[in-house]
DNA sequence: AGCTAAATGTTTAGGTCTAAACGTGAGGAT
DNA sequence: ATCCTCACGTTTAGACCTAAACATTTAGCT
């Protein structure tokens, strides 16, 4: 029985094998998060991996899209406040602020003043035109990534993760 | 019919609600993909942000504490390969430089010149304690997180998680 | 022996994020 | 009117990563 694995092969170890170790070094080790979280980190790794290259190609960082998306979601006339641009997107205030000053010096973005000390970020034609040319791009290459479900294990999958994301979000958001 | 929504809120924006959106800005956009990519995202997101918070009062930080965990895992005499390491924890052959870089001037990891060109990475004592006071309360949070999961459930989406994971590793393990 | 190709770890440049400190407006209380 | 507190966006320090260039060793070939 020999503890090595190939070194190039995918996914080398198993969240199963990961909890399995956990138990002969420790054993008592609460490890029934890992078969979910482990797979769960890694496909999310594999995704942003993946979307960085295909984006590398036309010039694009995944943070400006995910701010150009919004915008361009949003309907006309693209534009949200720094605020609603941080809670459609996870991040915090402070990286939206990043995010637009890089994507404002690109000539991706505008900012304007607005009431309430709101800042207004709105799309100009570059990056309009931009987010035109990336969405389907990056979309088609995810969907072809997830092809190898079928119809009803994908509902079910998306059902199950949707309904995790609102319990996990619901526990974590109050937060110290 | 508002378009607003509370910011405050969790999870502002389900991914139906995206996949709609694009729908309405442009149709026929591949959105197929957005009900499991998306969700998928904003937990592994959730975990990792709530891994960070709960490490920081333990003054350890997530990168360190995976490079710690996959020594300590691989039972003594607690050393591994900089190749090894990156293999088990999908990070490039450079970040695991830096991490040990890190780890190393804080006393918790030791480099040791090894055969055919290799470094072993070797866990200190201070590292192994350090190991051993984290890893619980990291999972038994998790684990926590993760508790509103009925047994079925959970087993059914593990084994969907890591089937589609094993499917997304070699779709994108042979990129340029 | 001498050369070349592959493998391994490190360094560097550049992007990205969080947390916390900061500056500043706006509204309410007195 | 004045102060106080909250809300908002920005800045800064530090963590973290990838990709690519680099230096060095090993192994195979001639």
């Amino acid at each position: 029985m020999t503890d090595t694995y190939p070194l190039d092969s995918p996914s080398p170890y198993p969240a199963a094998d990961i909890a399995r170790a956990w138990q002969r070094e420790r054993p008592g080790t609460p490890t029934d998060s890992i078969e979910i979280v482990t797979p769960l980190w890694r496909l999310a790794k594999l995704f942003a991996d993946d979307r960085r290259r295909v984006l590398a190609d036309l010039n694009i960082d995944p943070a400006t899209l995910d701010l150009l998306s919004v915008l361009r979601r949003a309907g006309a006339p693209y534009q949200l406040t720094t605020r609603e641009l941080a809670a459609r997107t996870l991040v915090t205030a402070g990286a939206i602020s990043q995010r637009v000053t890089r994507a404002e010096s690109a000539n991706l973005v505008t900012r304007t003043p607005a009431p309430h000390r709101a800042v207004l970020i709105t799309l100009t034609p570059t990056g309009h035109a931009l987010i035109e040319r990336s969405v389907d791009q990056v979309l088609t290459r995810e969907s072809a990534l997830i092809s190898s479900l079928t119809p009803e294990s994908r509902a079910h999958l998306a059902t199950a993760l949707q309904s995790l994301l609102n319990d996990v979000t619901h526990q974590t958001s109050n937060q110290p």
